[in-house]
DNA sequence: CTGGGGAAGGGGCCC
DNA sequence: TGGGCCCCTTCCCCA
């Protein structure tokens, strides 16, 4: 007969590891959002710790909680209660921490009833538990568990414990112009705390703005005085964007651009949030879950009340000073600068949470990473990054892996693009498919720390940190070529085959003249006929192929094939919007929007219908037009203003995007083409086009002489280019 | 009611 | 990594 034995250390084993990943967004499934602050954590210890939150995270991996029960930086004490077990009070004097009360009042809406008695008990030792407890103190006072309807699915007011869905089917629609309920709308999350993020509060929603000029009061006067500051950066992750043409006059009217700016960062908290905070004792420097953290704050400061938290992080990041970094342990972002002020571990964390650690991983996921080893060569690029990453990473880059007790590893954020499919995730194939390393977890006994290049296993992050600093970058790039070679050499061989790396190896005079293109665009795609001019760009370009996506969103879970769209996609869910329009305040996401809407302005509209003469201050606009004129089908006739009108049905226009690509070139380019044949004739491309086809592009560019000159907008040429493929049989 | 134009949001992709 | 552009799509307004 067995006899059960116990390990007594183990619980506490295994809450530290679930609370390191914690802090590490390592297999976090859920995000709560508290007004301006998102939390990352696992279902399971939420499910596991309260019946309420177990009612939250079943159905839905976003949570809003509501902000008059639990504060942001309640909440944080009570995470950390629900992953360690120990109550971290506060220092009752200072305002910033918070109180018992605030917690006792959150646990009991939260039914962390554990976390009840124990802060009664506590407060009963302080002599500070009221015997008629305030409503803020009331459990479910203002309305508990019972009573939120806790079906899930559906969506409550911000006054309500919210549950937001947020994937697809029940993804918050932040870009459409027609002003989702703004409660609906995520919060910025403008991170201050490991695994905590941190958006400018708004009891608005982080998108005051109407959308659409219509709906645009006349004057940017007439804007809610606190609009601009929801429109801040994130913390962590820079998902913002000054705006270049407005930074200079936004900074009295759009003080979020201010914020953007890292001098500003001290300055204005203090002189905005005495502008504009109406809690008294406002320290302008401190934490901004500090600043909300009574109850009877809690949820009663208007958003305008943080301007601190428009502070981007990054290089920009200001981390409280009463985050413990031990009791966070976290690594370093490699994206997060050291030398650029505070070093912060949270930096790094949250800079992952959005950049590299997804918070759930699939099984396509994996095979995302065996793609990438199926690939091959990958690894060097790994390498460029680590060299790169070294002197940040405290603890794991790929380099610098922990091996995690479940044998997993786990590995912070590193690398680029190309090495994106295994960014963040843990990945059993990784060490060993990139950097062919001989080791398997279990083969380091307690040594679990594991450098990388070195293949030296540590008992500690502490341990192999020391060990890592013996490391240096030229030891990285000579010594460390484990299992892939010359890093320059091998970042081209992403498509396994040695073709790229074979080219790559060549001076381009040895090339044969046959190959005359590919000195031009060398690299070229194994699944498609596609042509880069470097490596990084052929690889970009192959993950378009893959059946997976490398860069989900941590929000709503969409994939995307490059990290960029990825963060541009999540500003959309963040209702970031960095580019302001001086004239109207209108705010966007990109800074080509703003240029594309500053013609509204000035009147430009540089996209000439060569059909009706009609012009448009958008391109898509001409396009959407010209399709119209391509359904009516005239023939090629004159308008009444004497302008050809064109027959696009009888496949005048044959040069799809499809052949300009195959030609290698920009539809510009091919414009250019058809605008020289049309020197000819107006319309002899069909058969141009059929040449063009059937020769290299690279050949066709050498033999026509053409020049990268993109034709004017809305020049004749411009308008094949841009409306051919429409057209066009393919 | 319908179609066209204006404007904008978002994703894909290349540089 | 971000910028820029292309494309699709949607919504609103208006004739």
């Amino acid at each position: 007969m067995l006899h059960a034995m116990e390990v007594p250390s183990h619980a506490r084993h295994l809450l530290l590891q679930l609370n390191t990943q914690r802090t590490k967004g390592f297999l976090c499934d859920v995000i709560i959002v508290v007004q301006n602050a998102l939390f990352r954590a696992h279902k399971n210890i939420l499910a596991a710790s309260s019946l309420y939150l177990k009612s939250l995270v079943v159905h839905d991996n976003l949570i809003n909680l509501d902000h008059e029960m639990v504060s942001p930086g309640v909440f944080r004490v009570i995470l950390d209660y629900i992953y360690t077990g120990r109550l971290t009070e506060g220092d009752p004097s200072s305002p910033t921490e918070p109180n018992l009360g605030a917690v006792l009042a959150a646990a009991s809406y939260l039914q962390l009833l554990d976390l009840v008695a124990l802060c009664k008990k506590k407060m009963r030792r302080n002599g500070k538990y009221p015997l008629r407890p305030t409503p803020a103190f009331l459990p479910y006072g203002k309305m508990g568990p019972n009573s939120l309807g806790l079906g899930g699915g559906g969506r409550y007011r911000v006054s309500t414990p919210v549950i937001q869905s947020c994937y697809p089917g029940g993804v918050v629609n932040t870009h459409t112009p027609r002003a989702p309920p703004l409660e609906e709308l995520p919060p910025h999350p403008h991170a201050t705390h490991a695994g905590e993020l941190y958006a400018p509060t708004s009891s608005q929603g982080p998108q005051v703005f109407p959308s659409t000029p219509s709906a645009l009061p006349a004057q940017p006067s007439l804007r809610p005085a606190h609009s601009d500051r929801n429109c801040s950066p994130i913390y962590g992750l820079d998902l913002s964007k000054k705006s270049p043409n407005s930074q200079s006059q936004n900074t009295p009217s759009h003080p979020h651009l201010a914020h953007a700016l890292p001098h500003h960062d001290e300055e204005r908290e203090g002189g905005l949030s005495g502008r504009t905070s109406p809690m008294p004792g406002n320290n302008g420097g401190a934490y901004p879950t500090e600043k909300m953290e009574t109850a009877d704050q809690a949820g009663s400061l208007p958003p305008h009340s943080y301007p601190h938290l428009n502070k981007p992080l990054g290089p920009h990041l200001h981390r409280s000073s009463s985050q413990g970094p031990d009791h966070y342990p976290c690594p370093l972002s490699p994206d997060t600068p050291t030398e650029a002020g505070e070093p912060s571990r949270e930096v790094g964390n949250i800079y992952r949470w959005v950049k590299h650690e997804p918070l759930s991983y699939t099984a396509e996921d994996e095979e995302d990473d065996e793609d990438e080893e199926e690939r091959g060569g990958n690894g060097d690029q790994n390498h460029q990054h680590h060299n790169h990453h070294h002197k940040a990473g405290e603890e794991s880059d790929d380099r610098y892996r922990r091996v995690g007790c479940d044998g997993e590893e786990e590995k912070s954020g590193s690398g680029s693009e190309g090495t994106g499919s295994s960014e963040g995730r843990p990945s059993p194939t990784g060490a060993m498919g990139r950097f062919h390393l001989p080791y398997e977890p279990e083969s380091f006994g307690d040594n679990l720390y594991v450098c990388i290049p070195c293949d030296k296993g540590f008992p500690s992050s502490e341990q192999l940190n020391a060990h890592v600093e013996t490391h240096t970058e030229e030891e990285l790039y000579s010594g460390g070529e484990m299992g892939s070679s010359n890093p320059k050499n091998n970042s081209s061989n992403s498509n396994g085959n040695g073709s790229l790396n074979s080219l790559e190896g060549k001076s381009s005079h040895s090339l044969t003249p046959g190959v005359l293109g590919e000195i031009i665009r060398p690299y070229r795609c194994n699944s498609c006929e596609k042509s880069y001019k470097d490596p990084a760009t052929l690889r970009q370009h192959e993950k378009t192929h893959w059946l997976t996506r490398p860069y989900p969103c941590s929000i709503c879970g969409k994939k995307f094939t490059q990290r960029g769209t990825m963060t541009r996609h999540m500003r959309s869910h963040l209702g970031l919007k960095p580019f302001a329009c001086d004239h109207c305040g209108m705010r966007f996401t990109r800074q080509y929007r703003l240029t594309e809407h500053m013609r509204i302005h000035s009147g430009e509209k540089p996209y000439e219908c060569q059909v009706c003469g009609g012009k448009f201050a958008q391109q898509r606009n001409l396009i959407s037009h010209m399709k119209m004129h391509s359904s009516g089908g005239g023939g090629g006739a004159l308008t009444a203003d004497g302008k050809l009108k064109l027959d696009f049905s009888e496949g005048i226009y044959p040069l799809s995007k499809y052949a300009a690509e195959h030609l290698g070139l920009k539809q510009e380019k091919a414009s250019e083409l058809l605008a020289e044949h049309a020197m000819e004739s107006l319309f002899p491309l069909s058969k141009l086009a059929a040449e063009h086809l059937r020769l290299s592009h690279h050949d066709k560019m050498d033999v026509l002489g053409v020049q990268a000159l993109p034709p004017p907008p809305g020049s004749l040429s411009d308008f094949h280019s841009r409306t051919i493929e429409r057209y066009s049989p393919s």
